[in-house]
DNA sequence: CGGCGGCTTGAGGTTGGTCAAGGCATGTGG
DNA sequence: CCACATGCCTTGACCAACCTCAAGCCGCCG
């Protein structure tokens, strides 16, 4: 089935309508289509929600740890970042929110929050509250098999996030971050082949990957002296990707290899009970 | 509903069958059950395959890491680490796996594996294949409900740890390291209210934590010589709670307060009717 | 009894944090 | 249009935290 077909039969005016929820260009719904495939009426059940628009001004929170939440927040456009404050003022940046990610999902399911999310330029999302989020999971079996997907994703980008802070050299840190980050907005249509631009700091980036924010400078500086990127301003180009692939040894998640599985195609494995 | 009594109705030689599978008891189902409260019908469903017994011994893999995935493993006895291996031969270790996890989820939905996982010492275990799996959540609401806060404690519990590793000092990342360690296996009944018992050594402490195994060693002793913990052989006392809660900032997944809402109450949960 | 895995302790060196100063854009108000 | 403030990047100097290497010890098990 073709989801663009599908698109322009929910459009409400046709291709010029522009105030009208046009469903199936949202980054929400790209997403969830490149999991499992959404068929005409997925979207229409999704039509309500991506039809009521929010802003939220940059550096205003979305949600704020330990406050009671009241939904969960799709983004549209706009990125925010997700982080914890320590006592010691150290401030720990769990991930870059981009359009199309669920702000807290599936953390915010908790009474209170355990996160911040903050704009780092003008957000425009969507709420959805958690009984109404429920029963749309109820009724589409395809979206809720799909979120499913978003947090397998999310937890493995977790890990990886783990993994870096924990056991890899900074310089190789900020090359998996960047090609992370390259990958993700590349898999909403917000990245070209090899470039991308978000308003990140490197304080923000430090906070992302465990170090100071002049390091990541040296840090930075190390990688365009080798010739790997290049950054002006917020946009950041990727010069030599291969380099930086075996440099970070990153596996993208969101090659086609790593798909969901089909049944009856299983394959044994050596050393396994 | 007293779980307890369909514990007893489902087992097959009465109180005394001991190779039945005597489901109310697995740490599988107290886990789900603390999470939603499961009816006999959700156990019924459960049961052939907590029956299925199978057993990896002590340093064997239970998951590789780029093997292709048979389906997902649920821990009925035993200890295991998660953890992925780097080319320059460091090790992350991603968390301990306890009795009543599930290997890999959400991870292993995954067409190959992101992690390997190794028992530390024999492991009793159930494997589900994928489509098993996928079948029973769509029968029974309840269990996928559950299984949906699984997967919410294992995003924050990630989350956590990056914060320790990225943002805390190495007293406070091994302090809370042993709180969440306790904490966990407090909530499938394997510690006491203080104490706990399971064969971590050093090395695959600061391979969790990203410290040396010689510096986990001295800022394990630093921790003793202030009477917060005491350790001898694989079991740790946690001597003073409330110093060990302020110094790592930590905060229990496992508190009530942290429950899921109940449905019928303000909010209500995905898959629940 | 010997070997081994894990714990303990020490010495020394590097990494990466902290502090500090300066530069360069952008934005704002006079 | 300039003066000034602000936010962010850049660079340098210094030093401590933590890693590495190394040696010795202990308890367990074959």
């Amino acid at each position: 089935m073709d989801i663009r077909r599908s698109a322009h039969s929910l459009a409400k005016d046709g291709v010029g309508g522009k105030a009208g929820p046009y469903v199936a260009d949202h980054p929400f719904v790209t997403r969830l289509n490149g999991l499992v495939p959404l068929d005409d009426n997925d979207l229409t059940a999704l039509a309500p929600i991506l039809g009521r628009n929010l802003v939220v001004k940059k550096g205003r929170d979305i949600v704020r740890e330990s406050y009671v939440t009241r939904g969960i927040y799709i983004v549209k456009a706009g990125f925010a970042i997700r982080y914890k404050l320590l006592h010691n003022g150290k401030r720990q940046v769990l991930g870059l929110t981009i359009p199309g990610d669920i702000v807290g999902f599936p953390a915010s399911l908790f009474k209170t929050a355990f996160i911040t999310a903050v704009g780092i330029e003008n957000v425009s999302l969507h709420r959805v509250a958690h009984d109404e989020f429920a029963t749309i999971c109820l009724a589409r079996p395809a979206i809720s098999a799909a979120l499913l997907w978003v947090a397998a994703c999310e937890a493995e980008i977790l890990a990886e996030h783990i993994t870096d802070i924990g056991r890899r050299a900074p310089i190789e840190r900020l090359a998996h971050f960047l090609l992370e980050t390259h990958a993700r907005l590349r898999a909403v249509g917000l990245a070209s082949a090899s470039s991308f631009e978000v308003p990140l700091t490197q304080e923000m980036i430090g906070d992302a990957i465990g170090l100071s924010s002049t390091h990541v400078n040296r840090v930075l500086a190390e990688l365009k002296r080798e010739g790997l990127v290049s950054s002006q301003k917020r946009t950041f180009k990727l010069l030599d990707v291969d380099g930086l692939h075996s440099l970070a040894e990153f596996r993208s998640l969101f090659s086609s290899q790593e798909r969901p599985l089909r049944p009856g195609s299983e394959v044994r494995i050596p050393n396994q009970p």
